[in-house]
DNA sequence: GAGAAAAGTTGAACCAATTCTAAAATTGAG
DNA sequence: CTCAATTTTAGAATTGGTTCAACTTTTCTC
């Protein structure tokens, strides 16, 4: 079993993603030649290849890396909310706004994105649109906690509320990985904004 | 002043918009070849560069064409909107998405909205994001016409609800050509199902 | 209407992602 | 330990979008 092979397996596709990482921070995405992330992981060229379906891939599995962790900062907000709604979302839709730019720049969201609708079906499309879901869940999951707590209305629709919510901040979000100018206060402060009318309508 | 030479100009931009919207709905988008629509179109490579950014921009000018049929028709709702918030919006996201399809197919849809996010500064992608605004404006007058009728409620934050509504609704039709099996019916019901918070928020 | 300038056209060459195939390395059975 | 089967690697060949320098066509001037 296991063995030189395996090891060997899982310190390539180390080597890949640390080199790609590299590359496309200073180089950007398309910026990142196959050919340069081979040399810097000492690897050839067909053995990317090998560990990934194409170019896209290796910038999806750097993608997956942070949503979920952005994923597992949510939980403690879902786990212990604020104590109003408001402040609830802000503080949930704050960490997935504020952790976003740690390890991906705007031009490797762009990227991402892209390419989850233009191959919906490849294994990163595939990934992304799981990402987005869990996210959608996360959000859900903090609205039926509120219910519990009594700060939403219990009669209210909190899978549609939710997914509101996330399409909302999702849409919010991809503008601003469209705008290199565009900053982070202005974006949360817009999407409070939005949310307030929702606060309105669910809150107790 | 113009004779032959604009002519032909317009005759080129016609012939390649013509080859190009039939070569990308029979053999998708990546299927038609910039070779195959210069040749249907008559005219060489070079050519098409000089009237195109590139492929993607042929692609925006068509989609351009769609989303200005749309907005247009959606210009008949806002002036006389039905008489009932949850009707209104329902009228108005129902022209988008009913006539969505008619000239784009979903593969064309999530290409072009791929380019825009990949190239947001491109021809294109400027080109996008403005019909993006255009319907998130469009979807605000209708919001601030019911507010003149008496059907919402005039301390609502309109600008702010119309966004709201708009980037949901982008989102799940995001979603929508991301998915061959997925159906208008459907996607309408869900829309419906989420604007209905919204309504009763806003609607006296 | 002849000739020069401007504008537009052409397609071969270029570049980078992806595919393909022969060669090399690892494993496991005997 | 040896060797056939299997997995993996290397890098040359392919592919298709894009660029560019030479060539045509149109327009303008006198």
């Amino acid at each position: 079993m296991s063995g030189l092979r395996e090891r060997q397996k899982a310190d390539r596709h180390r080597r890949i993603i640390d080199a790609a990482t590299a590359l496309f921070r200073e180089a950007g995405y398309e910026g990142a030649k196959i050919e340069a992330i081979a040399a810097q992981a000492e690897v050839s060229i067909g053995t990317i290849y090998n560990y990934y379906q194409n170019k896209g891939d290796i910038l999806g599995a750097i993608v997956s890396m942070e949503v979920n962790e952005v994923l597992n900062a949510g939980r403690g907000v879902v786990a212990s909310p604020p104590a109003n709604v408001g402040d609830a979302l802000d503080t949930l839709i704050g960490i997935y706004i504020e952790h976003s730019l740690n390890y991906l720049s705007k031009e490797m969201w762009r990227q991402a994105m892209a390419i989850s609708t233009q191959l919906p079906d490849s294994p990163f499309g595939q990934a992304y649109t799981a990402l987005d879901h869990a996210l959608t869940e996360q959000i859900r999951a903090l609205i039926a906690r509120l219910q519990e707590i009594g700060l939403v209305r219990p009669d209210i629709d909190g899978p549609a509320v939710g997914e509101l919510i996330f399409n909302n901040m999702n849409m919010m979000f991809i503008e601003f990985v469209k705008r290199d100018e565009a900053r982070i206060p202005e974006l949360r402060a817009a999407i409070r904004r939005q949310n307030r009318i929702l606060v309105a309508a669910i809150g107790l």
